[in-house]
RNA sequence: CGGGGUGUGGCCCAGUUGGUCUAAGGCGUCUGGUUUGGGACCAGAAGAUCGAGAGUUCAAAUCUCUCCACCCCGACCA
C-alpha cells in the first residue's frame, strides 16, 4: 500500500502554499488566531524554534554579546526621528493611543524593531571610547501590520533576536556585519540548509541603513526567503540619537552602529526547504523529537515484552537523543507511522516480538523514508552515523535544488517560463529594478561576495543595456 | 488599498429558484466490543442560537439592506 493513501496534505506540485498551509496544520506547529495575522505557535512548532534558538544564542553569546531586553512600547517622537526609518515602518507600525482609560498625549508605537527603542539610552550609556564597543543584543516580539500575513513567514507579531552595536570604527562595525552574517548562515547549516549570502541592493536594504547584509534560502517552489539580515548603519541613527564619545583624540566622534535580526520565519524556511508531500521532514538538530519509538504488539503477553524492550532502548538512549515512545494504545502502527512521518521526526524505531526476540530493531528514516534492520549491539553507533547522514543528505537534497533552479540569464525576456532564481548582470540601476518588479515581481535577492569582486559576465545591464556592474541574483520572494 | 472569494457542530463541507431543514454527510470526540507489522471495523452517543443586526413573508440557512470577520491574487513587506 502506498504512504498517505488517507492524504490530509496536498500535493506540492499541486498547490505549494496550500501545502505548506496544510504541513503547519496537520504537523500543529502553529494555527491561525482571532487576530488576523497573528499566529498561535503550538509547542511542537515552538519547540522547533527553540533549538534554533539555542543554537544562535549560543553562537552570539560566545562572540561576547550580552543579552538586554528594552520595553515593546516606544515613544512615537523616537521612531520619527530618522527620516528613512519612520518612513520605512510607518504603514505597519500598530500605535496605543489610550492606556489607563485615557486617550495619551504622546502615543506610543509597539516596536517594529528596536533602533529607536534603544539608541537614546545608549547615548547616555557611551560617553567615551573606553564604553566601546557596545554589543547587545534582545531576543524580542516585534509587530509589524503587513497587509499580507503568511504563517511563520510574515505574520503582524513575531519572535526574533535584534543585535544592536556601536564601535568607534567603520572598520570594525563592518567587520562584525560579515560575522554575523557568518553566524545566521552557520545556524541554517545547523538546520540542514543552505544559504545564499550576501549584500542587498539599495532599494532593497534596511530602512535608514547604510548597507544590508542578507542570508537568503531557495523555497521548494523557487522562491526566495530572506532568513536573516545584517546591518551597517553608518553614524545615521547615531547623528539623530545623539550617540557619541568622547576618542583618545579629545574630539568626539559619532559611533558606528550595526543592527542584525534573524527571526522565526527561519522556521517557516525549514518547513519550505525540506518539507515534502508527506509533510515535515526535520534534520536531527532541530527535531523536538529525534527518534521515535512505535511499539507493535498483539496480545498483552506481547505489549510487556515489546513495551519493556522499548523502555530499555529508551532509557539507553535518554540524554543523548530526544527520544519517546508511543505508547499510545488503539491507534495501530500504521497511524503511529504515519502521525509521526508527517510531524517529520527524523528516525523512527519498530519494535514488534520480532525484534524483541531477535534483539534487534526496525529503523525507518524520514529523510529518504527507507526502512532497515540493525541489531541492539550495533544500534549506539549506527544511530549516531545515521544522524549525521540524514542531516547530510538533507542538506545535499537543499543545495542540489537550489543549484538546479538557479539559471543565468542574459536578457530579461528570458525570465519567464523560469522556476527558480536567476543570475544576470546589473546595472544596479534603481528603475530598473523597477520595471523589473513590476513586470515579473521579481526583485534582485543578493550579491554574492565571488561577484562583487568580479567583473560582471556581460558587460551590458540584462534590463537597461547600459553597463553592467555586478552579477546578482534575483527571484520573486516570500 | 484595488480585484476575487468564503462564513453552516472541534475540523472539512452539502443544502442557497423560500416550505419536506425538527439542517445531511465525512473526519474527529465519547461509550462498548472486536482489532493492532503502513492511516482498523461494527454498534451506539454527544455536539449547530446556519458570521452579526435589521427587514420582507403565513414561513428565512435560503430573499433584501447594513455591518463584521477571514482567505486568495495584486500593491505593500528591515
Amino acid at each position: 500500500m502506498a504512504l498517505n493513501e488517507k492524504r490530509t496534505i496536498t500535493k506540492q506540485a499541486l498547490d505549494f502554499p496550500v501545502w505548506y498551509q496544510d504541513v503547519v496544520r496537520e504537523a500543529e506547529l502553529a494555527e491561525n488566531s482571532e487576530v488576523r495575522g497573528c499566529g498561535i505557535i503550538r509547542p511542537y512548532g515552538l519547540k522547533i524554534w527553540e533549538l534554533i534558538k539555542a543554537e544562535l544564542n549560543k553562537k552570539i553569546e560566545d562572540d561576547g554579546v550580552e543579552n538586554v531586553y528594552f520595553p515593546i512600547f516606544v515613544p512615537l517622537e523616537n521612531l520619527e526621528a530618522e527620516k528613512d526609518h519612520v518612513e520605512g515602518f510607518a504603514p505597519e507600525l500598530a500605535i496605543v493611543t489610550h492606556a489607563g482609560g485615557e486617550e495619551l498625549t504622546n502615543k506610543l508605537a509597539i516596536r517594529p524593531t528596536s533602533e529607536a527603542a534603544m539608541y537614546k539610552t545608549y547615548a547616555r550609556w557611551i560617553q567615551s571610547y573606553k564604553d566601546l564597543p557596545l554589543r547587545l543584543n534582545q531576543w524580542a516580539n516585534v509587530v509589524r501590520w503587513e497587509k499580507r500575513p503568511r504563517a511563520f513567514l510574515r505574520w503582524s507579531e513575531f519572535l526574533w533576536q535584534e543585535g544592536h552595536t556601536v564601535f568607534a570604527t567603520e572598520d570594525e562595525a563592518r567587520a562584525e556585519v560579515d560575522k554575523i552574517l557568518g553566524f545566521y548562515k552557520d545556524t541554517y547549516e545547523f538546520m540542514a540548509i543552505p544559504t545564499f549570502c550576501g549584500q542587498k541592493s539599495e532599494s532593497e536594504k534596511f530602512a535608514g541603513a547604510v548597507m544590508t547584509k542578507t542570508v537568503e534560502v531557495m523555497a521548494r517552489d523557487g522562491k526566495a526567503i530572506q532568513g536573516g539580515t545584517s546591518h551597517y548603519l553608518g553614524t545615521n541613527f547615531a547623528e539623530v540619537f545623539d550617540v557619541k564619545y568622547l576618542g583618545a583624540d579629545g574630539e568626539f566622534h559619532f559611533g558606528h552602529q550595526n543592527s542584525w535580526g534573524f527571526a522565526w520565519r527561519s522556521v517557516g524556511a525549514l518547513i519550505m526547504v525540506h518539507g515534502d508531500d508527506n509533510g515535515l521532514r526535520l534534520p536531527p538538530n532541530v527535531a523536538p523529537i529525534q527518534i521515535v519509538i512505535v511499539p507493535i504488539y498483539k496480545d498483552e503477553a506481547a505489549r510487556e515484552q515489546v513495551l519493556e524492550y522499548s523502555e530499555n532502548i529508551k532509557s539507553t538512549f535518554k540524554g543523548k537523543y530526544r527520544i519517546k515512545i508511543d505508547i499510545r494504545d488503539g491507534q495501530t502502527p500504521g497511524f503511529k507511522f504515519n502521525y509521526w512521518e508527517v510531524r517529520g521526526v527524523p528516525v523512527r524505531l519498530e519494535i514488534g516480538p520480532k525484534e524483541a526476540n531477535e534483539q534487534k530493531v526496525t529503523i525507518f528514516r524520514r529523510d529518504n523514508d527507507s526502512k532497515e534492520v540493525v541489531a541492539l549491539v550495533d544500534l549506539e553507533k549506527h544511530l549516531e552515523e545515521l544522524m549525521k547522514e540524514i542531516h547530510q543528505n538533507l542538506y545535499s537534497q537543499a543545495l542540489d535544488f537550489a543549484k538546479k533552479n538557479i539559471h543565468r540569464i542574459e536578457s530579461w525576456d528570458e525570465i519567464k517560463d523560469q522556476t527558480g532564481w536567476f543570475e544576470a548582470s546589473w546595472s544596479e540601476d534603481a528603475a530598473t529594478e523597477k520595471l523589473l518588479k513590476e513586470k515579473y515581481s521579481m526583485v534582485s535577492r543578493v550579491l554574492l561576495p565571488e561577484n562583487e569582486k568580479a567583473a560582471p559576465k556581460n558587460k551590458k545591464c540584462f534590463i537597461s543595456g547600459e553597463t553592467a556592474k555586478h552579477d546578482w541574483l534575483f527571484a520573486k520572494s516570500y
